[in-house]
Parts: C-alpha cells; structure tokens; sequence
DNA sequence: AAAATACGTCAGTCTTGTTGACATTCCAAG
DNA sequence: CTTGGAATGTCAACAAGACTGACGTATTTT
C-alpha cells in the first residue's frame, strides 16, 4: 500500500514510468489488447461449436505433435477433465488424433489430423495476421520491448513453459 | 495463407521479426503473460465468491465513477444481462452504489463504497505489484515498446475507450 | 401520442472451468 | 511375485459467467 507511491519515493526522475497512473495504463492496455487478441479465432470458431479452449488445445498440439495429456495440462493450466471434454470433440470430430504411448501404455499421445492441421493454419493465419499488423506499426524495437515486458509478467513456471517450446523448435 | 511466408518474400533483412516463428513466439508470450496478469487478483477474489467479472466492473468504476451501466457496457464488451448478475451482487453486498442519474433519471450512476474502494485498492496492489515488478525488470524503453504493441494490436473501438479513459483522468 | 432510449429481469442455453469417483497401467517394496 | 501406491486418463455432475430472446417500466425525444 506505501508503495502505491512510488512517484514521490523515486530518486525524482527517470522512474516516472513506475508511477501508479503508469501501469494503472498497461493494465487497462492489457486488458483492451487480449481482447483484440483472441478477436479472430473467436469470431471464426463461433458457429462451430468449438470456442477458445479447442483453439488453445489445438495451438499446442500443432507445437508439440505427439505430446501427451499431462504435458498438455502443464502448459494450458487447467484440470485434465476440463481438456478431457475439449479433447474428446476434436477426436470425436476428427482433427485429432489419440494413440496409446508405447513405453508407457498409460499416455495418450495427442496429434493434429489433416483436418486438425487445417483449421490450425486458418485460426493462426488470423491471429498472426493481426500480430503482424500491431508489429509492423510498431516497428523491431517496440516488439523486443514487448517480448520483454511480457516475459517479466509471467510466473516462474509459465516461463519456463514458455521457453521450453521455443527450445523444441 | 500465401502471406505466410513473409521471411521469404521479404527484403531479406530488418524484417526478420515478423516472420511466423517470431509471431508465434509473441503469441504464445501473450497466453501466457495474460495469465500471470490476472493471477494475483484471481487468487484474491477466490473464495469471497466474486470472479474475474466483478474485477473488471469494480476496476472501471473506480476509474470512473458516476459512469451509467451502458458506458460500462461499451468498456468490457459484455451484455447487460450478463453485466447485471455481477452489478446486482456487488450493489447488495455493499461495494457499488447506483444513483438515479440527476438530468436524465433513467441513467443510473455507478460508484464505489468505501468497502468497494477498499477491495478495488487490494486488487489494484496486487495487480500493480506485478506490473511494477515486470517494468522496473524490462526498463522504460522495453516499457515504451509494450504500449506501442499493445495499443497497436486493439480494435479500433476499444482503441478508443482505451484512450478516452486517459483523457478523463 | 408515438417512438426511442436506459435499465432491470426472467428464462434458457452454451462454453469452460471445477470436484469426485473410477479404471487402467506402471513401478517399487515387501 | 504380489500388492499397494502413484500416475494417467475417462465419466458424471455441478457452477460461473458468457450469450440470446422476450418483456416491463420509466423517461426522453420526436
């Protein structure tokens, strides 16, 4: 609470940008911007029966093909019954793909179909078209600031999580 | 789909942060920054049975109070009914006041109680804390680079509440 | 007087999160 | 080798929070 004041308690300039009324900005601004981020999936999984959680579930197993449910779980952070649900339609639907692990007969191993891999490449055209756009306007060094400001808000273990894809990649 | 390809029909040099990979990666920190973001408040209000809905209701009156229930609806995108739920709880247990609106009496006006402020304060700390933490982590001009996405990746309109709110203050 | 606006409410549905109970499989200790 | 515990995944039931649609009321505008 004593920290709220930080614009008086600073050495006097230079960390202006911590004042209260700043990040008061970045919060509203993210909140405003994830908005426009999930925008165009949503709008084209609307009417398919499908919504955000199949869009997450099919992004990460367009990443990591073969991963398995438990693996799943750790990155989107939710129950493994809620996945089970979203993961049973796609199967049910065709785009993905379940087989039992063959060290361990206890995994089940997650792919994309065609199907899946279709309608991933139409979701992640949208979504990074608009990436694209918000970039380019931006220009290289606002997106290198972003990328380090959002990595400074994640929590330990979704850092990690986050820096382990790239490494698969 | 063709536009997928932009690190190769590109110049060949300086555009190499808006290859997909890199979108990607943006996207992906995005899930998972957004999720550090609304983490501490969620913790917060688990339990006092109120959500993620009632954060967002008492963070915009707070930032504008007297605003009628349509204004509010314009900011956070949802239906009335749904904007309702949420307003009727958080005005019975206290937290929001509703006047009848002085010139034009069917506007009802939305401010917080001194309870609502006190939670609004609790929230807004535990919110602020992390952002302040990302920020003094990334610098001011990783900080200036984030806004600049953000406020490029917006839709339009919410643009537009996004600035108007910054005005009012 | 009629139409439009602002707000509240009731009823019903959908997505997506939750817990609890249960089956299968693996592994390690007795 | 067997048995018990841990890990993986599935089914069922429920809750929060979004949605639509319909309706009522008060007020303002035309």
């Amino acid at each position: 609470m004593v920290e709220g004041q930080s614009q008086n308690t600073s050495s006097g300039q230079a960390l202006l940008y911590l004042t209260d009324e700043q990040l008061r900005q970045g919060i509203e601004a993210m909140f405003f911007a994830y908005r426009g981020f999930t925008a165009d999936p949503d709008r084209i999984l609307e009417g398919m029966s499908y919504g955000r959680a199949h869009h997450r579930a099919i992004h990460f197993i367009h990443c990591a093909p073969g991963t398995t449910v438990n693996n799943l779980l750790a990155i989107l952070g939710v129950t493994k019954q809620s996945l089970n649900r979203v993961l049973r339609t796609l199967i049910e639907d065709g785009l993905v793909t379940s087989h039992v692990g063959r060290s361990d007969k206890r995994e089940r191993h997650l792919t994309l179909t065609e199907a899946g891999e279709a309608l991933e490449q139409q979701l992640s055209d949208a979504q990074r078209a608009r990436m694209r756009d918000a970039y380019r306007k931006a220009g290289p060094d606002a997106v290198a600031g972003f990328k380090t400001v959002l990595e400074a808000m994640m929590d330990d273990d979704m850092k990690r999580a986050y820096l382990a894809l790239r490494e698969g990649r």
